[in-house]
DNA sequence: CCCGAGCCTGACAACGTTGTCCAGGCTCTA
DNA sequence: TAGAGCCTGGACAACGTTGTCAGGCTCGGG
């Protein structure tokens, strides 16, 4: 490990500063700036002293200083639910992929589907002064963004859309991925169709719901409340509910599993049944191929999602777009096997 | 959509400072800081005016100018590889989670396992002056980050060690993980083990790569070197040295996955395969459980890693913590079927 | 030899905030 | 009633950078 020369230098705790380069280096401090942001107008050889100033001090450009004087961060935010959950994996990447492209840094948080800490972080977001905002929403006002919206902070919210104000959204199209997988299970003979889910105050858990009922109503099927689990979530509760559609008086022979987490659930509940019962899932799941049999599901195509919001989210910047817009990006129906096993009664 | 007043006072694009509120409010520019900032020494009624005018204008701190008078930025950077691979999601999330507890946001970016990436992502995140940094690393050599450490920024590596600086490191126990895995596999009766790992030159690879050499040794199992497969990373040529391994000369009747990534191509080659073959994989995955049989894993806690090292890295910015440490995490044997399958030959 | 053009270079202000310090007004007591 | 002390509020500098602008230098042409 070879010593450098640093100590004399620097202070321990002290960075150097442009200032203390250009002493070094014998320079005006608005010439190390030009060297240091590749500005013309320096000769080779005073390039080159300032830079070795640079080296032997391990300067380090200021960026709160730089982007106080400049007033673009080149940083946008990300908000998400949970960094956890494997739907956003691909998101945040494809996100951080097209800020890359346009030289931003990306700050995420996740507002653990808490609307205030979703406002918090927002707002702590907007005190850095991000160029622009992903919002993944928690809650569903978001008056409070405002006068950050005036002040023309880029905003794309995403999977769900705000509420009370106007402003981009991308999200799937929930109501027709419902819709088509639940009739992909009618279209395999079922009529008794469970349908698992989150509450319906989440728009997605809304739309998904509202799809179900269509697919039921296109084909003519009275629904009964006793196959509807709504606001159900954790995994021991999906489970009660799974169960009890399974064994009630009038018992469903499919099961349409609202989101990623519930079908998991869904799957085992499935898994210890006598009785084959077709299942179709929102949302895909890894190995879910390798499962027996494969899981039939509706695909959402994440990384899509984040890419088409993050471009959004810089065309905005570049002022090419102007009017907030609604986008739906399709769903994509995967079939593996589950979906398609015939009625047990 | 309710109007708000806030076209009279601020032009579009442009943010209200503080020298704009305290003009609204009609007080000094020093006492709407004491009220942003919640310090003592104002009227109520003094406090009451300003609050308003903050509210009229839609007034945020700037947190950038804040930063450069303070110093610190209440920020910690995340660098890891992948943000798609699930290893990293609750990893992340726990770094945030004590980041959070900490009052400080995190700013994070993926490296795409790219050294030079990673150098200017830490880099960038150096001159936005985060307080510190959690590094997942992709290269070998971070000497590029002394200047960094003399200076104060707290430093944290995680899954892999530092190339050639002394910092503090956040890992697994990949050697005694991978032996123990092994070594199950040679309890239940195997002796021709195969091995699928990454390039030795990444350092949890090396040394799972080792924990399979030490376990074969400890049981006086000499090693052909058609047993293993190193270096293979994409699914395609992973298939294809699995099958390899499985018809040639000497075929093996078990196979260690080395990865979460290897587990899951070697799952679906061998789930084709008309003998039974055993699997331990490093890294759990999701689903393993539901598969047939169930996936027996080395499992590393990445809640745990991702707490262990942002803990330290607060430590690090609190003074109490000074000597970097090398922390390594145990595995922990996940038991689910394919790890106690016999050897068929 | 002189003058103008062109190229380098550096002094200075400004970005928005916070820390320091001082002034003015008030209350309370002797 | 006067003086001491406290409380509130504001002026000012500083954080580290970049934009503006002007000055000094060199070099070529007349």
């Amino acid at each position: 490990m070879p010593q450098t020369n640093l100590r004399s230098a620097t202070r321990y705790g002290t960075r150097p500063t442009m200032k203390d380069v250009a002493a070094r280096a014998g320079v005006g401090l608005k010439t190390v700036s030009r060297v240091v942001n590749g500005e013309p107008g320096v000769t080779p050889e005073t390039e080159r002293r300032v830079q070795e100033a640079i080296d032997a001090l391990g300067f380090r450009r200021n960026d709160s200083a730089r982007v106080l004087r400049k007033g673009r961060t080149a940083s946008i935010g990300l908000v998400l639910e949970d960094l956890a959950d494997p739907f956003y994996g691909p998101l945040s990447r494809s996100v951080e992929e097209v800020a890359r492209a346009h030289g931003a840094l990306l700050i995420n948080g996740s507002s653990a589907e808490d609307p205030d800490r979703e406002q918090e972080l927002v707002l702590a977001l907007c005190a850095r002064r991000v160029d622009g905002l992903v919002v993944i929403p928690a809650g569903d006002d978001h008056r409070y963004l405002e006068p950050e919206l005036k002040a023309g902070v880029a905003t794309v919210f995403v999977d769900r859309p705000a509420g009370h104000i106007d402003a981009d959204v991308v999200l799937s199209d929930n109501f027709g991925g419902a819709r088509d997988g639940v009739a992909h299970l009618i279209a395999h003979g079922h009529r008794r169709i469970g349908f698992v889910g989150d509450m319906p105050r989440i728009h997605t858990a809304a739309e998904r719901l509202r799809g179900y009922r269509a697919a039921m109503e296109d084909a003519g099927i009275p629904v009964a409340d006793s196959w509807m689990s709504l606001g159900v979530t954790d995994p021991e509760r999906v489970r009660r509910a799974a169960e009890e559609m399974l064994s009630g008086p009038d018992p469903v022979t499919a099961i349409f599993a609202g989101n990623n987490r519930v079908t998991v659930t869904v799957i085992r509940v499935l898994a210890e049944q006598t009785r084959r019962v077709a299942l179709v899932g929102f949302d895909d799941i890894e190995l879910a191929d390798l499962l027996q049999p494969g899981v039939t599901v509706v695909a959402q195509d994440a990384a899509a999602i984040g890419r088409t919001a993050a471009e959004r989210l810089f065309r905005q910047l570049d002022g090419t777009l102007v009017t907030p817009e609604r986008i739906e990006l399709p769903t994509r129906l995967i079939t593996r096997g589950s979906g398609e096993l015939p009625p047990a009664d």
